[in-house]
RNA sequence: GGGCCACUAGCUCAGCUGGUUAGAGCACAGUCCUGAUAAGACUGGGGUCUGUGGUUCGAAUCCACAGUGGCCCA
């Protein structure tokens, strides 16, 4: 026997029941240890931060890691995986800085970074119940017991290893980067940050500058009067930082004459600009002016400002005073046509394109603005803040005769999200690792990687590296791995520490408090004696991008080398797959493959399945402040975790934007899951009436064409989700689940019902019980990975049930493979017909408007083949019962056709024809009779509240012919509903009675259980 | 400003390397079937496959440009 199971089902109950027992049986560990003997696969956990709730795009990305790590624990694999926490970084302490009404660093360190940061790490943690309260509630399986945090003293050890190797490789230097400052809070701000500042219609200047050609150019232009270059710029303060112009190689440039001078410019931007008085006197190709000279507007010399230069490697070294100091023209693809002139001015201490173009042409550096923002040196400017400098600096252009014309600009532009001021884009001193040294080793190790979807390799983690320049990996910051880098006061010599050990055996050791913190600011405390020179050294203050802990995850999580050498350097050194949303493409995808790659010199993961992020209904990002957020805790609570999975799987495919719509998932609970239920529930309920019980071993090949079909379906199923599951595609796998067990329910069982129903256990019956039994039973190891719920309830009921030695849990089972002697493509052709007759049947008779339950003598298939006809003939009893009909008769598909006359009802398509007679005779009204009241009974068995194997007695009352009617077909309604007698008079004491008229008589029927 | 992705029925999505009259589900209307079914069947309405060019005997499919939306970067 198995459990009795009802059609209706509470999906989140049962759910909280199974994990109940995995509990209690320790399923998921049980599931892991069991493979130990299996080939490892390797999943990376990319850690979240868990000082927010969870959202519907953590359950994501949740289930997506989910099912493939399930599936391949199921083929065999050893798959040990355990949680992870990020806790570091910008985020956590700008949630603090909030909490105590702090808008910049100066209060922080008046507040003190022991008690500041203490804060940032009790609140990393805040919402982690509820993180691992919804990971174990959808199935995520995962070890959280031991999840490893990026703030563990063990883990910023490793951290330290890892940036000691590649300071020791050379790759650990110091330079500039760019970054939006903001020059009040005296601070640089994060991307992030940036974005929530732009502010629209911001005015600026737009002026365009003359810059004067020096000496004698190769390229053929006039000496009669000076000829001036045209550039365009929104920010003049930026223009005493100039060193260089750029062009674009491919552009087509003109000089352009007019009364004093000449001018050069894009000639597609001339028409725009239309200098007045100016005409054309010759074309120049980009290309041809690149090395052109031309006189700085201001000489750095004159304005007592350092004038420095980029070296081969990227270092800024100081020059001497020049006084006849000329720039040139470069070419960068940066330069567009869109607006301007064609040529830019660069400054690179002022922004990122100049910066990166004066690393790359190792241009002069000027930096005459202040990190308040103000102007240095001594220009008639100096002391003012950059924007009101703005106005003195064109008019002292003007003076010069340097300045073509002064306009204003609106445009979008980044304020400081905290104090609204202009942020400025500026070239600060910090420490880099040299990426661009392996960028060749990141692009061909980016070959080796399977993405899912595909383009993101040549898309847009391809053109990443592409444009790989080298990672500033430090922060001014305080709530962070800190730097293991020490500086000598003496010498100014550097030190890098790559373990806690190393650093405690320097000599001079001091400061290093117990318990250990390798937190700021006890760490800042920590001093020793240079190596060099005897000197203090001192630790540089800042910490490490929190991106470089996530980066280090791999070996990191193992306190590796300092532990777990053998299993990461064996075992799991790459993992074999992680998938995380596309936001990580420069997040952890990057910085995952950087370490590993500077580190070991391959890729950190094989395969990597990159999810889109999850929208509301209409299309719109989800955002507290829309509050249109979707809460997945009361999602499960009411739908149940397995119908979101698999809403989540099958909707859409990961790599599209998902629209999350509750209807649509409840209409997938509704369609797929309830139907897959029944389907059980439906096996469950004539089994037991049958006392099924299920074969030990297998089962003799069936007979019966239909279920020779399904098994045959079935193990095409098997083959498919095997494949797109080896291909990382569950949303294919899925779809393929869900039309497998509609054509289960809609053919299999529907066609089936009578076979089960009959009251003798015959082979053919039980054939039917095996091959549904092995369908459902498939089917559930099939979607353990998908809904390991409702696959756990069918194992434990359809198979624990009835063999006591087989595994405890499905998860503990191995994934099915299909038997492909049993994939007949014959009899899916065969059924796919027999389908589409009976479709076109019950489109002719609706066309007659004759009810399916009335019988009908004949009908005609109109075939355009011999195999058409035989498929039909093999499938002849299930098309007879399906539409109700006497026989049936094949003929030519235009034969049948012309039947379109008075009598008949035809219904033509592209290579079939279906006709049917509609004549009904005496006796096929009385059996039509029969097969209503029959449907009448049943309805009553049913309202009376009758148990389906029930006996009862009917009674009835009516018509003569009704009555007759009933006489004649007396075995068929008796074995139909189970009545033991057909009375003709009705008793006081019928439990059910109703009265309904019948082709115009009327008719009583009553019934009563029988004893 | 640059890049990537998407655009097929009112909504959500299939439609493989080009090949009959472009499909399914949901929703809507009517009818039917059913002692597994909250399901299902049939019929109907609903499409310039975002647009414009091009390649081709033939384009939803390939190419180019444009539009709209989303994301990433600046």
């Amino acid at each position: 026997m198995f459990n009795p199971v009802g059609s209706r089902v509470s999906f989140p109950q049962m759910e909280e029941k199974t994990l109940a027992y995995w509990k209690e049986k320790d399923i998921f560990k049980r599931s892991v240890d069991g493979r130990k003997d299996g080939t490892r696969f390797t999943f990376y956990e990319g850690p979240p931060f868990a000082n927010g709730n969870p959202g519907i795009h953590h359950v994501l990305a949740r289930v997506f890691k989910d099912i493939i790590v399930r599936y391949k624990v199921m083929k065999g694999y050893y798959v040990p995986r355990i949680a992870g926490w990020d806790t570091h970084g910008l985020p956590v302490e700008l949630e603090i800085e909030k909490q105590l009404g702090f808008s910049g660093k100066d209060q922080i360190e008046k507040y003190g970074v022991e008690e500041f940061n203490k804060r940032c790490r009790e609140s990393v943690f805040k919402y982690l119940k509820e993180w691992n309260s919804l990971t174990e509630r959808i199935g995520y399986w995962v070890d959280l017991e031991h999840a490893y945090k990026t703030m563990d003293n063990s883990y910023i050890e490793s951290v330290w290893w890892a940036l000691k190797q590649m300071w020791d490789k050379g790759y650990v230097y110091q330079g500039y980067k760019v970054t939006p400052h903001c020059p009040r809070c005296g601070t640089s701000l994060s991307s992030h940050e940036v974005a929530q500042g732009y502010k629209d219609d911001t005015e600026d200047p737009s002026v365009y500058i003359k810059f004067k050609v020096t000496g004698k150019s190769s390229i053929g232009l006039p000496d009669d009067k000076p000829v001036y270059l045209l550039a365009w710029t929104t920010t003049p303060w930026t223009l005493p930082g100039n060193t260089a112009l750029a062009v674009a190689l491919d552009a087509e440039y003109v000089l352009l004459q007019g009364d004093n001078d000449y001018l050069i410019m894009a000639a597609r931007l001339a028409g725009v600009v239309k200098p007045e008085g100016y005409k054309e006197t010759k074309k120049l190709g980009g290309k041809e002016m690149v090395g052109l000279e031309y006189e700085p507007l201001f000489n750095p010399h004159e304005f007592g400002v350092e004038r420095l230069q980029f070296q081969e490697n990227g270092a800024l070294q100081v020059q001497k005073p020049e006084k006849n100091l000329t720039y040139q023209v470069i070419s960068g693809d940066f330069v567009t046509m869109e607006d301007g002139t064609g040529i830019v001015h660069i400054a690179p201490a002022f922004g990122e394109d100049d910066h990166e173009a004066g690393k790359k042409w190792k241009l002069d550096f000027v930096q005459q603005v202040d990190l308040q923002g103000k102007i240095t040196g001594n220009y008639a400017f100096a002391g003012k803040f950059v924007k009101a400098a703005d106005p003195l600096i064109i008019e002292d252009l003007k003076a010069r005769n340097l300045l073509l014309k002064s306009e204003k600009v609106r445009h979008t532009y980044p304020f400081c999200w905290r104090c609204d001021a202009p942020l400025l884009y500026y070239a600060k001193q910090t420490w880099y690792i040299r990426t661009t040294a392996v960028k060749g080793a990141l692009i061909s190790g980016n070959e080796e990687i399977n993405w899912y979807p595909e383009h993101i390799k040549h898309g847009r983690f391809g053109d990443w590296l592409k444009n790989n320049i080298d990672w500033a990996f430090a922060r001014e910051r305080y709530w962070g791995s800190p730097l293991p880098i020490w500086r000598c006061e003496k010498c100014g010599g550097f030190e890098c520490v790559g373990s806690v050990d190393e650093l405690k055996n320097k000599p001079g050791f001091n400061g290093l408090k117990e318990p250990l913190d390798l937190h700021r600011p006890y760490l800042d405390d920590v001093t020793f004696n240079c190596g060099k020179c005897g000197g203090k050294m001192q630790r540089t203050p800042e910490v490490m991008d929190c991106w470089f802990d996530s980066g280090s995850m791999p070996f990191a999580q193992l306190h590796y080398p300092m532990e777990n050498k053998e299993l990461f350097d064996k075992e799991v050194k790459q993992a074999d797959f992680i998938c995380e949303a596309i936001d990580q493409t420069r997040g952890w995808f990057y910085s995952l493959h950087a370490v590993s790659t500077l580190l070991f010199n391959r890729t950190a993961f094989k395969n990597c399945i990159c999810l889109e992020l999850v929208q509301d209904a209409q299309g719109k990002k989800m955002s507290k402040s829309r509050g249109n957020i979707v809460d997945p805790v009361k999602i499960v609570a009411q739908y149940g975790a397995d119908a979101l999975r698999w809403y989540l799987y099958t909707a859409s495919a990961p790599s599209n934007p998902r629209q999350f719509d509750e209807k649509k998932l409840s209409e997938t609970s509704r369609s797929f899951i309830s139907t897959l239920w029944n389907v059980y529930s439906f096996f469950i309920m004539y089994a037991n009436i049958d006392k099924y019980t299920p074969p030990q071993g297998t089962f003799p090949a069936p007979e019966a064409e239909l279920d020779r079909w399904i098994l045959s379906e079935l193990n095409q199923l098997v083959t498919d989700v095997n494949a797109a599951l080896d291909s990382y595609n569950p949303t294919e796998a899925g779809r393929k689940i869900e039309s497998f067990v509609d054509g289960l329910s809609n053919w299999y069982v529907r066609r089936s019902r009578r076979r089960f129903w009959k009251s003798e256990n015959d082979a053919d019956k039980l054939s039917g019980y095996n091959t549904l039994y092995t369908c459902l039973v498939t089917l559930s190891k099939l979607m353990a990975p998908f809904t390991p719920f409702l696959a756990e309830e069918l194992y434990q009921n359809l198979v624990k049930s009835a063999y006591q030695d087989a595994p405890e849990s499905v998860h503990l089972t191995d994934f099915p493979m299909p038997d492909e002697s049993k994939i007949n493509k014959q009899l899916a052709d065969d059924n796919r017909l027999a389908m589409k007759v009976c479709s076109m049947g019950r489109a002719a008779r609706s066309k007659a408007n004759i009810k399916v339950r009335q019988p009908l003598e004949t009908l005609y298939i109109g075939v355009s083949s011999d195999w058409e006809k035989q498929a039909m003939e093999r499938l002849n009893p299930l098309v007879l019962e399906e539409l109700n009909v006497k026989g049936i008769e094949y003929e030519t598909v235009e034969r049948v056709a012309a039947l379109d006359m008075s009598g008949f009802a035809t219904v033509k398509e592209a290579n079939n024809s279906v006709a049917i007679s509609t004549e009904i005779t005496m006796e096929l009204e009385a059996e039509g009779f029969a097969r209503e009241i029959v449907h009448r009974v049943q309805t009553m068995r049913r309202n009376a509240g009758y148990e389906i194997a029930d006996h009862i007695i009917l009674y009835y009352d009516g018509a003569a012919h009704l009555v007759q009617s009933i006489s004649a077909f007396s075995d068929y309604i008796r074995q139909e509903t189970l009545a033991v007698n057909i009375e003709d008079e009705i008793p006081e004491d019928v439990d059910a009675q109703e009265s309904f008229r019948l082709a115009g008589a009327s008719i009583t029927l009553g019934v009563k259980k029988a004893k």
